[in-house]
This record gives structure tokens, sequence and C-alpha cells, in this order.
DNA sequence: GCTGAATGTTCCTGATAATGGAACATAGAT
DNA sequence: ATCTATGTTCCATTATCAGGAACATTCAGC
């Protein structure tokens, strides 16, 4: 159960330059990770000579073409993302406003796939990124439809605006409303101004993510959540259809160098 | 000036898992890589644990969440991404094909980033995909305005379609063509059916990337070269004004842990 | 339900390959 | 022009990883 520590290293070193805004340097990423400089440095020198990170014209590293081509890759290989996409800029182009898919990855909901919106103001979820549970519509579509992967952790709930729901019963009510009527929504619970409206993608009646407009509040107003949710529900019934093989079977064939 | 190999065959393995179109398994991979089955465990075990890969029912793997997040992450931090995403979309709306963003990563030409066009039949380019330099639009600016870093690389070059041009001299005629009216094209020279038409951006006379048009021939015909170009000089000269300050200074402030 | 052939996982030892301190080089700032 | 902070290289020391082999698990065929 050991992992490789220089292996780790590297990730640890991906990690801090993806959450950084800007590049950074030798020195800044060694005292960051508490890494020896020169091991840091033989670190992203392997990393950069692969394309992985790049070195700007003041020798400070960021993220490197091959790191985002793995990324998108890895995007297209999800069977879930590749069914969902064409909908998502469907719904996206005819209501007008950001739709995207959310799921479970790594024990966190995070953002799978978007489409945004045409409106000046528009959500712009970024892919890839972890949300809230407790302060979200697909989160609380999660704990009704898949309470077995879902939890909100026993901890204090962070109240994020003053509309978040931060004691169990109230999200308890929340979600059971929302296994009721197959939808739920966030009002600014999360994000000052933004409403969400999410229902459930499942495939054998099992919880697989979850599509969601998000807007503005009076954008989501302007549309009528029931109509929001009729058109996603369209769309992730579309989605369920394409879904239906649910173990994609192997047959012969193997993988050459 | 030497790798460190851990970190080597653990790019290696996500290289191959991004190319691959479906899960693979320990010994699969063990054996396209030439490495033993208990290392390639070992650095798949470590991925894993970190969410840059991740295990399907069958222990098969695959890319995982972090990985996608690092990914799109680094594009985000990318200058030139972030200031040109929104012309892109606005200008792949108006025109309603798709329009992408090219440049030079790692001594590629690489596609940076894209917004899909609204047709049922739409060019869909792969973000991060490399494109080859003699038998695009792309290729042909980057050899117009910035014959230093890029080369067609004395090799034979590859016809990919019949009306590929191979010959150096062809291409150079090519080259200097869109070196004088500002901008190029590219009818079926890489893809059959597909035209693109692209201008660069310049950032202090500097070229840093290109922005194009991709769609079928009929659809570049129907809205005119002249008129996408027009459109999409306007919107690298958008980015170049956005772009203006060349080498983003950087001030005091250390970063924490 | 059992047998057999895959595959995935763990264990363990030797040797390699990574570590990290320190010296050297380079570029920016005062 | 000097100083200081940062990036890069060197090298001995040893911790860490490689890889063979045993073990576990899953699946297919009988």
């Amino acid at each position: 159960m050991d992992s490789l520590s220089t292996v780790d290293n590297a990730i640890d070193l991906l990690f801090h330059l993806g959450r950084s805004d800007q590049p950074l340097g030798v020195t800044a990423l060694a005292r960051a990770l508490d890494l020896p400089k020169s091991s840091t440095h033989r670190l992203l020198a392997t990393l950069a000579r692969r394309g992985v990170l790049e070195q700007d014209e003041r020798r400070r590293y960021r993220p490197g073409a091959a790191l985002v081509a793995l990324g998108l890759q890895g995007l297209d290989r999800d069977p879930i993302v590749a069914v969902t996409r064409p909908e998502l800029q469907l719904a996206a182009a005819e209501l007008g406003e950001t739709v995207f898919l959310a799921g479970m990855r790594g024990g966190q909901l995070v953002v799978l796939d978007k489409a945004e919106g045409s409106g000046f103001l528009r959500a712009a979820p970024r892919v890839g990124e972890a949300v809230p549970i407790h302060a979200t519509a697909v989160g609380k579509l999660a704990l009704a439809f898949a309470p077995e992967v879902v939890s909100l952790g026993g901890a204090a709930l962070s109240a994020f605006t003053p509309a978040t729901a931060t004691s169990h019963e109230e999200i308890d009510a929340q979600v059971r409303r929302a296994a009721l009527r197959g939808w739920a929504e966030n009002r600014g619970e999360w994000i000052p101004g933004m409403s969400v409206v999410a229902v459930p993608i499942l495939q054998e009646g099992r919880w697989v993510g979850a599509l969601a407009l998000a807007a503005a509040s009076a954008g989501v107003e302007a549309l009528g959540v029931l109509a929001i949710v009729d058109r996603l529900r369209a769309a992730a019934r579309r989605v369920q259809e394409r879904l239906q093989p649910p173990a994609p079977r192997r047959r012969g064939g193997k993988e050459a160098a």
C-alpha cells in the first residue's frame, strides 16, 4: 500500500502549479512543498522535458500543453461526458443560459462538462472544479438519489451566503423534497445571486450524475423553473437512452504497443 | 540533465491511457510500455490514489478527475487562452461555425482552445491536439509570421489528401501570399472537405497564435472568405488590445503553503 | 458447481537511482 | 559595480524503487 514518493511529489507540484494563478519558480515551489531546491528542480525539469510543464521567459514554470491535452483526452474518455455533451450544447443554446453536467469523481462532486450560455451575464463554472454538497442543487440531488456515495461529512456546514442552509434538518427536508419532485434547486445558497436548477441522470435506477442550469437568479425566474425542469428532463432522458448498455462488454483484441 | 525515470514512466503511462479509447488493465499497460507488472501496478496505484487515474468496476484504469482538473486549470492559466475565449465564443455564435485558437507549444502547433459552431455538420478539433504545419492555414501563418519558431523539418511532407501541397516551393509560395495578405487558408489540404481560414494574433509584432474558422468547404463558401477574414481580424484586434502588457510584471508577495 | 487460465495485488531483496547539501552560474536590484 | 536572490549542476550517501515470484481474485468453459 505504499506510494512512489517521487511520483507523489511530482503530482504535488502539478497541483500546486494548477492552483496558483501565476507561474512559479523553483525556489517558491521548493519552499511551498518543503522539498530541497535541487530535488524540486529535477522534478520540474523532468516534467518540463515532457511538455507537462512549460517555462516562461523568466524561467518560471506553468502548466504545459501536454497536461492540457491529457486532461481533455481524459474528459472525452468519460462515457457520460461524451454522451451528454451534445445535449448540453443544445440545451444551452435553446435556453441561452449555462448548462452543466456534474457527477461524483474521487469522492467529490465535480463539474464534468459545461456549455456556456450566450448572455453577457452568465454562469461560468470551472470544469473539474469540486462543488459543495450541501449548498448546491446537484449536491442535494446526489444526497437524494445516491445517499450511499455522498455524505455531508458530519462536520459543520459552511454558510457561503445568508441563504445557505447549514442545519442537517433543513437540508434533509430539501433533500426529501428533491427526491419527491425529481429535481432540486439552489437559490443563491452557494454564490450570491446565482440560482441553479438540476435534474438527475439515472442509469438502471442508479444516480450517475446531474444536469443543471445555472444563471443569475433573475434569469431563472424569466425562464420559469418548471420550464427549465422540463427541458433538462428531456435532455436527461435522451442521455439515459444512449447510456443504456451499463457494462460496456469487452470482446477479444489485445492492446499492442 | 538527467530525468527522473520514475516520473518519466508515470508520464508515459498517462499518455498511453490518454491515447487509448478504452480503460486498460495493469497487464496490458505493462506489456505496452515494456515494464514489469509489479512496477506498473505501483505506478498506477500511486496515480490512482491521487485521483489522477481512476479504476472502473473491472479494475482497469482510465484518466481521472484530477487529471482533467489539472489540464483545464492549465488551460485557463494561459493568458492568451483566457483573453481569447470570449472572442472565440462570440465569433462562433455569430458565424455559426467552429472557431479555434492555435499556437506553438512545446515545439508543436497545437489547438489551444475552441468554440464549436452550431451546425449539424461542424468541425470539432480536439483541444491539445497537434496539427501539421504544412497542410493547415494556421501552419502557413506560423511559417509566414514566425519562421524562427516553426520549421517544416526537412523531411518529406505527408500528403494527407490530394489537395495537400507537398513540395517546398509550393508551400513557400503559399506562405509568401499569406504574409502579404495577412491571412491564410486551407482548402481540404489536411482533412477532405474541410476548409479553414486563419488570421494571425500579434503581440508587439511577434506572432503569438492564430484565430481560425474551420468548416465544411461549402460552409466557408457560403459565408465568403473575405467576410470571414474581416470577422476574425476584428476578433484578433480585440485580443491584441487586451494582450498589451507583454511582460506581466511581478511585484512583491511570497507564495505560502 | 468445479476447474483452469487469465488478471490484479502483495512481498521481499539487491542494486539502482533519487536525494539533498553545497558549490557554481546567472540575472535583477540597489 | 556590488550584492542578493534565484536557477542549475555536482556528487557521495543511502533510502527507494525495480522486478522476480508467490498469492489472491475474477471470469470462462465444462
